[in-house]
Formats: C-alpha cells, sequence, structure tokens
DNA sequence: CTGAAAGCGCTTACAG
DNA sequence: CTGAAAGCGCTTACAG
C-alpha cells in the first residue's frame, strides 16, 4: 500500500507538502498541488487513518455498546446513532454485551485500546466504577436510560409511561390489569412498573401481585408470561407490556390459545418500535422517538468530544407519548 | 494515558521489557515481570492498539457494509457476524449504505484509511472494479448472495427456495398466485421470482404479470403490493413474498381489509427472520440460517485474512429449508 | 536475561 | 512557497 513517502517521491516533493494538500492546511502552488493529487491518484494513495489518529490523538470512531442489536429497540437506536455519526465522519463499532458484565468489560477494554473518542453505553447497571477508567482517561461517555454521576445522557419518563398506559386501560374500563415486567434492573423496567402502580392506586383498584409476571424484554419471555396469565383462575381483561417486543409474543400466544385481541384482551406495549405498526392487530403502545434518540446520544456525545472540558453533566428526559392503534378497546 | 515509556520508567525497565511482559514474547525473570505488572496496573496502562496497528500492520478490525441495520435479516446477520468476531478477538465497523452506491463508496473509503482487515460486504450491486482497490491493497472480502469475480462468497440458493415455496402453494391447491418481488437486482430477488415462474410452469399454470408486484423489502411495500392484488378483478388465493419483512406487512394490509390469513388468502414469506414466528399468524416461510450465515461470513473472511495468500475463490451455496407455520393452508 | 535503536506512516511546529 | 526533523506509541530484529 502506497505511504506518504511514496506519493512524496513521485511528485518530486517533500512529504510536508503532500501533507499539506491533502488537508488543505498550508497554501500549495498550484503547480506542485497538481503534481502531488496526480501522484496520489496514480499510485492509488490512502493516508493511513491509524498514523493520523497516533498523531492527532483522536480516531474519529466511537464505541457503541448494545445489549443485543437483534432487539428492533437498540437496532433503531444504533441505526441512529451510525446516521448521525456518519454525518459527522465518524465511524462506530459495534458490540454487543448480552447483559453480561464480562463482555462489557472485555468491550470496554477493546475500546479503550483502540482510542475510541468517545462511547455510548447502553447496558447493565454495571458499577458505575466500571465506566469511570473512561472518564479519567477523559474519554467521554453517554449512556441511555440510566443515570450515573458524572455522565452524559438521554434519559425517559417511564413512570409517566407506564402511568400513561396503564390509565389508558382503565380508562377504557379495564379493572383487571396484567403487566409484563422487564428484568429486575433499577431503573427503566421498574419505573414503568411503579407507573402501572401508581395509575391503579389512583383509580382504587389494589394492587394484585398474580398480574404481574417478569419477563426479559424479549417475544418468548412475553409468550411465557401471557401463558401465565391464562392460568390464573381470572385472567386479567387487559396486559401492559413494559416493552413492545414482549407485547409480541403475548399477542402470538394469546391468539394460539384461541384468545383474540382487543375483543377477548387488551394489550397496550412501550416503545413503539417500527415493526409494532405491522403486527396483528396494529400494537396501541408508549411511543418513544428511538431514533431520534439515537441520533441526540450521538450528538450529544460529539459535544461532549468537541470541548475536551468536563463541563456540566447533561441529562435530557424524554417522554414518550399514548399512541392508539387497535389492540386495546373497550373492556366487554 | 499513559504509554509504553511511563510504565518503563516507572517500572525501571526498558520499554522493549515491558512490550514482551505485556506480549509474553520473550522470557523476562519473574522479578522484574512482576514490577512491570506492577506499574501496569497503578498506571492504569491500556496498550494503544494504533500504535501496534502500526507496526504490526494489522488492526484486527472489519468492516461490515450492510444495506439497513434496522432490517431484521441484517440485524441478525450483523450480529452472527459481530460474535464470531469478537471470539476471535476483532471488533467490527457498522456501515449502513441504505443500498446508496455514494454511501457505499464514503464507507468503503473509511474503512481503506482505517485499515481494517477485511470487509464483509453485502449489499448493491455496485460494480466489481469499485471492490477492486481493496482486493488490489490485499484486503480481503467476503460477500453474502452476490457472486464477484475472485471474491469469497456465501451464497443462497435462491432459485429452489422461490420454487420450493411456489411448490408449497400448489400442493395446497392454490393456482392463482401473487409474487412480491424484491427490487429488480439480478441476484436474490429475481430468482427467486424465476423459482417461483418454474414452479407454474411446471404445474402448467401460465405466467400472469398482473400477479407480479415489486417492492423494496419493506413491510410498507408489502402492504402496498397487497392492496395492488386486492384491487385485481380476481385477487390471488395465495401470495408468495420474497421476504418476510414483506410478508407481514402484507398479512396487516390483508386483516385491515377483513381478509383472513390464511383461510381467505395464503402467504408465504422468505428468510424465516427471528419475528416470523412470533407474528399471527404465525409465517410459513423458506427458512435461512441467518445467524450461521453471518458466522460462516466472518469466518471465511478471518481464513483470508490469516493465509495473505490469494487462494481459489471461495463460493459456499445454502439452501434454504420450507418451513411450515399457519399463514398458508388449503385452498378453499 | 535485557536494552538501544530503527521503523510503522503520518502531522506540525520551526526555518528559510 | 516549501523542506527537514521531531514526535505520536508501539514492536522487533540486533547485540551483548
Amino acid at each position: 500500500m502506497a505511504t506518504i513517502y511514496d506519493v512524496a517521491e513521485a511528485a518530486g516533493v517533500s512529504i510536508s507538502t503532500v501533507s499539506h494538500v491533502l488537508n488543505e492546511t498550508r497554501f500549495v502552488s498550484e503547480n506542485t498541488r497538481a503534481k502531488v493529487l496526480e501522484a496520489v491518484t496514480r499510485l492509488n494513495y490512502h493516508p493511513s487513518s491509524l498514523a493520523r489518529a497516533l498523531v492527532r490523538q483522536e480516531t474519529r470512531t466511537i464505541g457503541l455498546i448494545v445489549p443485543d442489536n437483534v432487539n428492533p429497540f437498540f437496532a433503531e437506536l444504533a441505526r441512529g446513532i451510525e446516521n448521525h455519526g456518519f454525518q459527522a465522519g465518524y465511524s462506530v463499532i459495534l458490540c454487543n454485551s448480552d447483559r453480561s458484565t464480562s463482555k462489557e468489560l472485555a468491550y470496554l477494554e477493546t475500546l479503550l485500546s483502540k482510542r475510541v473518542d468517545g462511547v455510548i453505553y447502553m447496558t447493565t447497571d454495571m458499577a458505575t466504577d466500571r465506566l469511570m477508567p473512561f472518564h479519567e482517561e477523559g474519554i467521554p461517555i453517554v449512556t441511555f436510560d440510566r443515570d450515573y454521576d458524572n455522565i452524559d445522557s438521554i434519559l425517559l419518563d417511564n413512570f409517566q409511561g407506564g402511568y400513561d398506559a396503564t390509565r389508558h386501560l382503565l380508562e377504557l374500563g379495564h379493572t383487571r390489569i396484567g403487566c409484563i415486567a422487564g428484568p429486575d434492573s433499577p431503573s427503566r423496567s421498574s419505573d414503568r412498573v411503579r407507573g402501572y402502580r401508581a395509575a391503579l392506586e389512583e383509580a382504587h383498584i389494589p394492587y394484585n401481585p398474580d398480574l404481574l409476571c417478569v419477563g426479559d424484554w424479549t417475544a418468548r419471555s412475553g409468550q411465557v408470561a401471557a401463558s401465565e396469565f391464562l392460568r390464573l383462575p381470572v385472567p386479567p381483561t387487559a396486559i401492559f407490556s413494559c416493552n413492545d417486543m414482549m407485547a409480541v409474543g403475548a399477542i402470538a400466544f394469546l391468539r394460539d390459545r384461541g384468545c383474540h385481541v382487543p375483543q377477548d384482551i387488551s394489550v397496550i406495549g412501550y416503545d413503539n418500535i417500527s415493526l409494532s405498526a405491522y403486527v396483528c392487530p396494529p400494537l396501541t403502545t408508549i411511543a418513544t422517538p428511538i431514533e431520534q434518540i439515537g441520533q441526540g446520544l450521538c450528538q450529544m456525545l460529539l459535544d461532549c468530544i468537541g470541548e475536551k472540558l468536563p463541563a456540566e453533566t447533561q441529562r435530557v428526559t424524554v417522554r414518550g407519548a399514548l399512541l392508539v392503534r387497535e389492540s386495546t378497546a373497550q373492556v366487554t
């Protein structure tokens, strides 16, 4: 592969000059400019980002850690990030953690060695001190839906979302409302559940633990939860699922048991992954602007990268909006 | 950020020694070894992959170019690749092309500059000469479902798949079978359509152009296609969709029009994205081992990277298998 | 058993 | 208007 030396030699100039014409970083006479450019194309020269990164101390690469890019929610988030990064001239390294702490650590280590300019981290609730090495090295981190000291983040108003979803069901006359929670992690899921319970309480409906199932965000776990609900002496007439995928799984199971949604049982999801408009029936859900959030996370990170100073910690909260489609209906 | 010099100084040894203990590349006395290791942890030293890459001439990074990682098919493929790469110590840079030639070129350029060790390329039918720069620079490329000279690839037996899908419908007694094709690109879609036509012909059913709609692989376009079918004087009794997402879209539209699947109309997809088991009704499809293919692509690439020699061009063909679920039924 | 030095391929003051 | 040289942070022959 041609180097800057090859180009310089071919053009009969110094490597400084080659560098300067390529980066347009100082004036070069039209004549030598032309010679350099000619040599560049003739030799098919592609400057090494590695060498440049070494001296410039920036790689124009960011790391993205998600639990699983197959999960449509994270897929859409990743898309928003990649999009925005591309426009700004950054590449993104995709890291799936499967919510495994050891994989996270391994990837964090790799990203540190690769000298990424920043990382977008979203996943388990790793102890903050795992993230600190980055902070100390001056590598910006932003997180999503997790609140750490000193780390910028975009947060969701999960309590409000859970509350709104449940209110919607209550207003349709449901009083026996099941809830499919996410795995027992502090923020996301449990705040949604808290919102659910708050709405119930407000409506003077006592909380019934039998109506709470814990899933793991996958469609599969939504199926399991639905099966448990149906096994109850008196099944719920409506279900609030803490994400869309579990709702999809629940609906699939119900249908399989001859239970019609929403006629026999209403189901509301959370997220509004793009798919949710295409399932049968189209899913009522709490709409979250996923791709825009991805974009926002990326921009937030680029801002941190720009001003090396550890400025004020930023926190943006996004509130979801109830989106009524066809999976919920008046209680019969 | 601490460098190897800092560590060497702190441990009172030379940088060679530090390098050797870290890479275990030559014997170092237990005593100095300990001193080095101590300094490493004390200084929180993380060797720069950049510097290493510069001398070793390998980055342990690969590029992945897909049209859109939100499309579940590519999401699953990417997952398989990332997984396998991780195990082998490689990171992957995620590049979405949106099937735009200019984005592809921009990313190809970036990957070349970042000196990735190889790229997995899947997307439009860019002229082969676009890929050639890589080949010439000795950077291995593997492709998926596209056949280029001198480039390793995993291919799908699309003709057979289209044929099998259509045979399935024929065997259920359908004779009026619609087909939703992908965008007009040589390989994937049109071979599936060819298989469809071959099965029809074999059954002595004349090909009817009205029964062929062209989509763009998205659920949205599946909806549009279904609407066109329903607008026909005599709509089809079965639909073969060239991928699952369009089938999902078609089913959503049909349901919206009060048309039941499979009672009123059968629908068969292609791919077996993991979602297809959870839609209503669960989708009959041509099952493709997507994640394994991703893994295979990654391994193929790593093989190329290993032996720098441009060995025999490899081509592996994967045949899909009919997977009958509930979206297809006997004609009524 | 360990160190000094060249080199990977760039950018960027410093000079003229 | 352009070049010589230092330096980014490593690995790896070459020596002893």
